[in-house]
DNA sequence: TTAGGGTTAG
C-alpha cells in the first residue's frame, strides 16, 4: 500500500483532489506543472513512494529530471532515508544513471554524513568528471580525512583530468600543517600554471594553507597579491596571525582592513577576540563585545565562547562567568572555555563544581584536559587522580596522551616524583617533552636533585636548545648549593648554542599596550623605569629579598648577573605600571614565557611593600600576588 | 552538481 498522505494543499485546491493513483502525465497536464516540479511537491508532502511508483513508468528523460528533483530535495533537507529510497529505486528499476546523477547521489550521501556510502557510489561510477572528484575530495576534507583528500586529488591528476578552481580551493584546504606544506606548494605551482592565481576562493585557501604551516610571510604575500578581497580572505589573514600568537599583527591588520571598509562577520570577530585575549587587551575586548551585540551577528554562540575565553585570559573571570551564565544555549566549547578560565587562575574547586554541573552537553577530551589541569593548578591532587582513573575503563572517554601528561603534572606537584616516574614507565605512550618539562619543574619545587638530573637528561636530549630547561636545572643545583654544577649547566648551554626566546612583558594602561623586552634599551622612558625597578629592589631587600643568581646563565660576575635580573621584562612592566597607574587597582602584566623564580620572588615582595595586587599572566597560568604570596603556591 | 576563513586544550 501507499504511504499515508499528509495534505499540503487545502481541500479547494486542484492538487488536493488528485488521487495518489493519478499518473504523472495526467497530473502534469491538469495542473500545467512540469513533471519534476510535481514530483518535488509529492516529495515535500512525504509522498516520496508515490512519486517513485509514478516514475517507474516514465521515459528516460523525464526520469532523469525527476530523480534530479528528488535528490536535490533530499540534499536540501539532509533527508538520508528518502535519499536511500531514491537510490534503491534507481537500482531496482535498472536505471542507468548518467555521471551527473551518480554525482548527485554521492553529494547526497556526503551531505548526510554518510562518507562510506558516498565513496561506494564514487567507486562504482563507470565515468567520473571533475565535479565527482571534487565532491568526493571535499567530503573527505570536511570530515577531517585530509590525507585521504590529498591522496584522491593525486589520483585524479594521474587520470589526466584537470582540476578546476573548486578542486584547487578544496585540496588546498586539505594541505594542513607542516606535512601538508610540501604538497601545498606543488598545488600552488599548479594554481600559477593554470592562471587561477587571482581567484579569491583559491587565494584565501592558499593563504590559509601557508598560515597554518607557520609560513606567515608567504600567506601575507598571497594576500597582498589578491586583486579582489572578500570577508573570508581578510578574515583568513587576521586569523593566520592570531593562531600563530602574532596578536599585535592580527590587531593591526584588523584595524587597517576595518578602516578600509572590510566586511566583518562572526568568524572575523572570533579571530579578533583570540588576538585580544593574547594581548590581555580587556578594553578592546569590551569594545568588540559591544560591537557584536549591536550588529546582532548570527552564530552568536561562537562569539560568546570567544568572549568567555577573552575575558578569562584578560583576568576578568567575573565578566567571563557573566557571559557564560546569560547564554541561552551552550556548547561543550562554552563549558571548556569557562573551565580553562578557572583552571588558569588556580581555582580548582570552581573547576570541579562547574564540571559536576555540566548538563545537556557531552564532555570531550578538552573538557577532561581542562579539569585535570585545573585540579593540578588548584592543588587538588586526589580529586584529579580520581577523575583520571574514572576515565580509564570508563565508558565516557578513554584517556589520551594529554590526559596522561596532566596526571604526571598532578603527581609532580604533590611531590610524588617517584610515583610520576613509575607512571611514565607504565603508560601506553612514549613520554613527551611536556611531560619531562613539567616533571623538571616539580623537581625544582620539591628540591629533588637526583630525579631532576635524570629528568633533565631526558628532556635536554629531546629539546637541547630550550634555554628554560637549563635555567630550571641551574635553579635545582643552586638551591642545593651545588655551584660547580651550576657552572657545568652554563657550559652545557654554551656547547649547545642555545638560543633563548626573548622575554617580553606587556601591560595595558589607558587603552594602550606597553611592551617591554628583557634588558629593554629602546623604551622612551627606560631611565625612569630602571630607576623605579632599582627603588623597588632596595625596598624589598629590607623585607628579605635576595636575587636568585641561578636564573642567569651568562658567564659574568655576580654584579652583572644582578643587573641582568633587574632588566627582566616583567620587572620593567611592573615598575612602569606602578609609576603610571592610579592607586588601588590590580596591576595586570602579561608575559610571553614562564615567569622565572627571581621575578616571582620580586613580584610577591613588591605586592607586599607597595600594598598593590599584581596579576602576572605567564605562558602557562595566572599568578595573583597579594601581600607577599602568590595564588600558584609557588608551584608553576 | 563541486570551493575558501572560526570559538575551548596542548
Amino acid at each position: 500500500m501507499l504511504a499515508k498522505r499528509t495534505p499540503l494543499h487545502p481541500p479547494h485546491s486542484k492538487l488536493y483532489s488528485l488521487s495518489s493513483y493519478t499518473f504523472l502525465s495526467q497530473s502534469t497536464t491538469q495542473l500545467n506543472l512540469p513533471p519534476d516540479a510535481y514530483l518535488k511537491v509529492l516529495c515535500l508532502n512525504g509522498r516520496l513512494k508515490e512519486a517513485l511508483i509514478e516514475m517507474s513508468i516514465l521515459g528516460t528523460d523525464v526520469r532523469f529530471r525527476g530523480y534530479d528533483a528528488l535528490i536535490t530535495e533530499c540534499v536540501n533537507r539532509k533527508a538520508l532515508r528518502e535519499g536511500e529510497l531514491v537510490h534503491s529505486h534507481m537500482i531496482k528499476t535498472h536505471y542507468r544513471a548518467p555521471v551527473y546523477l551518480d554525482t548527485r547521489l554521492l553529494i547526497m550521501y556526503a551531505k548526510c554524513g554518510k562518507l562510506d556510502d558516498a565513496r561506494e557510489v564514487f567507486d562504482g561510477m563507470l565515468q567520473r568528471n571533475v565535479v565527482s572528484w571534487t565532491a568526493m575530495i571535499s567530503a573527505y576534507s570536511q570530515t577531517g580525512f585530509q590525507s585521504v583528500a590529498v591522496g584522491l586529488f593525486r589520483w585524479m591528476l594521474r587520470t589526466g583530468l584537470f582540476p578546476n578552481e573548486f578542486t584547487l580551493a578544496t585540496v588546498l584546504a586539505s594541505c594542513i600543517g607542516h606535512l601538508g606544506l610540501e604538497h601545498g606548494r606543488q598545488v600552488h605551482s599548479l594554481v600559477i600554471k593554470n592562471k587561477y592565481n587571482s581567484h579569491v576562493y583559491v587565494g584565501s585557501s592558499l593563504l590559509n594553507m601557508y598560515a597554518k604551516a607557520s609560513e606567515i610571510h608567504d600567506a601575507r604575500m598571497v594576500f597582498e597579491f589578491l586583486p579582489v578581497r572578500d570577508v573570508v580572505s581578510c578574515t583568513s589573514i587576521i586569523s593566520g596571525y592570531a593562531q600563530l600568537n602574532l596578536d599585535n599583527e592580527a590587531l593591526e591588520m584588523f584595524r587597517k582592513l576595518y578602516n578600509q571598509g572590510m566586511e566583518c562577520n562572526y568568524v572575523t570577530f572570533a579571530s579578533l577576540l583570540t588576538a585580544l585575549a593574547g594581548l590581555s587587551a580587556l578594553e578592546y575586548g569590551k569594545q568588540v563585545h559591544g560591537l557584536v551585540i549591536r550588529r546582532q551577528l548570527p552564530f552568536y554562540i561562537v562569539l560568546q565562547n570567544s568572549m568567555i575565553y577573552m575575558y578569562a585570559k584578560c583576568g576578568s573571570l567575573l565578566y567571563a562567568r557573566r557571559v557564560f551564565d546569560y547564554m541561552p544555549e551552550r556548547t561543550v566549547i562554552s563549558w571548556n572555555a569557562m573551565l580553562v578560565g578557572y583552571g588558569d587562575h588556580g581555582l580548582g574547586r570552581e573547576v570541579l563544581c562547574l564540571f559536576k554541573s555540566m548538563r545537556d552537553v557531552k564532555s570531550d577530551a578538552v573538557t577532561y584536559t581542562a579539569v585535570l589541569s585545573g585540579c593540578s593548578h588548584g592543588g587538588l591532587t586526589d580529586e584529579g587522580l580520581g577523575i583520571f582513573y574514572s576515565m580509564v575503563g570508563g565508558k565516557e572517554m578513554e584517556p589520551e596522551i594529554g590526559h596522561y601528561a596532566c596526571v604526571i603534572d598532578l603527581l609532580g606537584r604533590a611531590g610524588r616524583i617517584e610515583k610520576a616516574l613509575e607512571f611514565i614507565r607504565n603508560m601506553p605512550f612514549e613520554p613527551s617533552i611536556a611531560m619531562w618539562g613539567s616533571l623538571l619543574g616539580a623537581c625544582r619545587v620539591h628540591g629533588n636533585v637526583s630525579a631532576g638530573e635524570y629528568v633533565a637528561q631526558r628532556l635536554l636530549s629531546m629539546e637541547p636548545k630550550n634555554a628554560g630547561n637549563y635555567v630550571i636545572l641551574s635553579n635545582i643545583y643552586a638551591d642545593a648549593g651545588r655551584w660547580e654544577d651550576v657552572v657545568k649547566v652554563r657550559e652545557m648551554m654554551k656547547e649547545n648554542t642555545v638560543i633563548k626566546e626573548p622575554g617580553k612583558s606587556s601591560i595595558n594602561l589607558n587603552k594602550t599596550v606597553h611592551t617591554f623586552r628583557s634588558g629593554d634599551r629602546s623604551h622612551p622612558q627606560k631611565d625612569k623605569v630602571n630607576a623605579k625597578v632599582r627603588e623597588l629592589y632596595e625596598k624589598i631587600r629590607e623585607v628579605g629579598y635576595s636575587p636568585d643568581l641561578s636564573c642567569v646563565l651568562h658567564d659574568v660576575d655576580d654584579e652583572q648577573k644582578e643587573r641582568i635580573l633587574l632588566g627582566h621584562s616583567e620587572k620593567l612592566a611592573i615598575a612602569f605600571g606602578l609609576m603610571f597607574s592610579s592607586q588601588g587597582g590590580i596591576l595586570r602584566v602579561t608575559k610571553n614565557l614562564r615567569i622565572c623564580v627571581d621575578c616571582h620572588n620580586f613580584a610577591k615582595l613588591v605586592s607586599k611593600v607597595t600594598k598593590r595586587e599584581l596579576s602576572v599572566r605567564d605562558s602557562k597560568r595566572f599568578h595573583l600576588m597579594a601581600n607577599g604570596t602568590c595564588s600558584c603556591g609557588d608551584f608553576w
